[in-house]
DNA sequence: CTGTTAGCGCTTTCAG
DNA sequence: CTGAAAGCGCTAACAG
């Protein structure tokens, strides 16, 4: 017997409430959504009906007919710690504004981020925030914020943070705790957000008239595995760095295990700092020294510009957040010896 | 001159690729949906006009003509630590076996969720996970799966965590730490899940001997507010209390913040433990001890559930899983003099 | 193998 | 003030 899905209750639409009520699908229409035209008496009537059945407009198919909607769109590529702190911040927003919201993620392959919004754009989502979108480049159909992209300066209105002064402050946090071998693990290179915090750590270390050692930066693409292993190597160096500074808190972490695995202590023998502070970052243990960027502040106002962009036709802007160093105990004074690895 | 919407950028559709290939809408979405029935010679014009166009189909009209779609949603109130830590568990779980994912913030009007399942049901989610629901009469138009849901027990299918047990367990941590007048500061006593976690206390208060005395109990309607007005109430008491049991993490800070405010120490003059373990929780100085319901568990465990309904047509079940006491700083023995509030 | 056509639920002219 | 009918983008019968 082949596969049988079990029927489905049938939803109630509109054309139930008009005959339940004895009146034409366009009278229900008009009441559902407020037009005038229609006599109290009937209005009363349908309006009951309404509440009997339990009706409520189907949004697939009224966005379909009126190619706009009041809910506005999250598009992520997954939900992980990042973005759903900056959702919390969007979400707050968008409900205060009187608008439904809608998160959607659209899985990892290329491209995801115009998939998503050709899918939901006009018909379901009236606008929408891209979560750190990689391709950009298509006119989208709806307004559209990108979020901490990462590949820019881009044609959309964007919002991110500060990545290279948080960076600059990071490293000479480290210098002045005394450390002069200190390593970068970065992202990729070809992302604009990775390059910032690489180019604020070079910009530290040279005004300090430390020197440059390019044997000391690293890149991980932001993948746990090859932070474990970049870790590795710069450890087993002749001279080994003191002090790891990471593009973000998932390496971050990433290499902190390892180190310990190890046998080594964070921060004796290892400083490491983080950059984003996610909540997994101040959980660790040793809680994480970290670059804070704003995240529920940089989705709230990602948030409120597309909302003036979709209900006033503003113009987008490009605004950058600060971040701020969030000293926790992951950082300590250089280790004096050699390091002996276990 | 009358507000002018900017006109949109036309998306593209499926006209579009059938006008570029040179065939039929019907022939382009045959190719879409990998029906059989077209030459692969059409078949590869017809992709290449798709790829060139950047087409991806509008979910909202497959939908409302399929009545079927490979999308699920996650059905909330609004986003706060709790729900998105389920979220992703969830989404995890989802993504694995190819299913898109939405979330959807409904607004806090009584009544969302059936409101938020009729505008999605059916044309744009094929199924649904509802987060704390409190209203689920209704038979639901697709599957759905109610996730530490406020009333019951229902007829839906749940995944919830065992607040008894891990109320009883908390309590009586607290009595074997010497605390014998300890307070409970529970949500909503209509609430199934407040309910059992106050039965836990109860059980535990008087298994272990001690009186049950009522004006330590509290209601605070998981209000953080009402949960200050409740906390300060307690401590002017003739007798106060030394501990302090709360229905949830939210609650529990909010306590700890009012005490702290009249001069009282956490956990040398008051012990504290919430419930849930939302980030927060561990962040919060002292880290508050609480009772951890394994959020992004059950969030899995109920997507496996829904995605097993909507795909095998399997029934539901009602999936209890364990809760476990979070030890960390905001518990201490009993103060022993009384109390000198600031 | 391909195209024509009807209709999913809804809103909006436009006649009555 | 009310209803009949067309059409939003898409898919599934059914002819050709």
């Amino acid at each position: 017997m082949p596969f049988m899905a079990k029927p489905l209750p049938p939803r109630v639409k509109l054309a139930d409430v008009a005959e339940r009520a004895g009146v034409s699908v366009a009278t229900v229409s008009k009441v559902v959504n407020d037009r005038y035209g229609v006599s109290e008496d009937t209005a009363a009537r349908v309006k009951e009906a309404i509440d009997e059945l339990g009706y409520a407009g189907n949004l697939g198919a009224s966005g379909l007919r009126m190619q706009a909607t009041n809910v506005l769109g999250v598009l992520v590529s997954s939900f992980e710690p990042f973005s759903a702190e900056l959702l919390k911040g969007a979400a707050r927003v968008a409900e205060g504004e009187g608008f439904e919201i809608i998160a959607h993620s659209g899985g990892a392959s290329f491209g995801w981020e115009r998939r998503s919004l050709a899918r939901l754009g006009g018909t379901i989502i009236a606008g929408a925030l891209i979560v750190t979108a990689t391709v950009l480049d298509a006119d989208p159909a709806v307004p559209v914020v990108a979020v901490d992209p990462h590949y820019g300066p881009n044609r959309l209105p964007t919002v991110d943070s500060d990545g290279f002064t948080g960076m600059v402050g990071a490293t000479r946090y480290l210098i002045d705790r005394g450390h002069t071998r200190i390593a970068f693990l970065g992202g990729r290179a070809e992302l604009d957000s990775s390059h910032l915090r690489e180019a604020g750590y070079r910009e530290a270390i040279q005004e300090a008239g430390l020197e440059l050692d390019t044997t000391l930066i690293r890149e991980t693409r932001y993948d746990p595995a090859l932070a474990r292993e970049a870790t590795r190597e710069l450890l087993m160096l002749e001279e080994p760095p003191t002090a790891l500074l990471c593009g973000n808190d998932q390496t971050a972490i990433a290499a902190a295990d390892l180190a310990r695995e190890l046998g080594l202590e964070v921060p004796a023998d290892l400083s490491i700092i983080g950059f984003d502070d996610i909540p997994d970052a101040a959980l660790y243990e040793p809680a994480l020294t970290t670059v804070r960027q704003p995240l529920q502040a940089m989705g709230a106002e990602a948030m409120s510009m597309l909302i003036a962009m979709v209900r006033d036709d503003a113009e987008g802007r490009h605004v950058r957040m600060p971040t701020e160093l969030v000293e926790r105990d992951s950082v300590g004074p250089p280790r004096p010896g050699p390091l002996r690895l276990g």
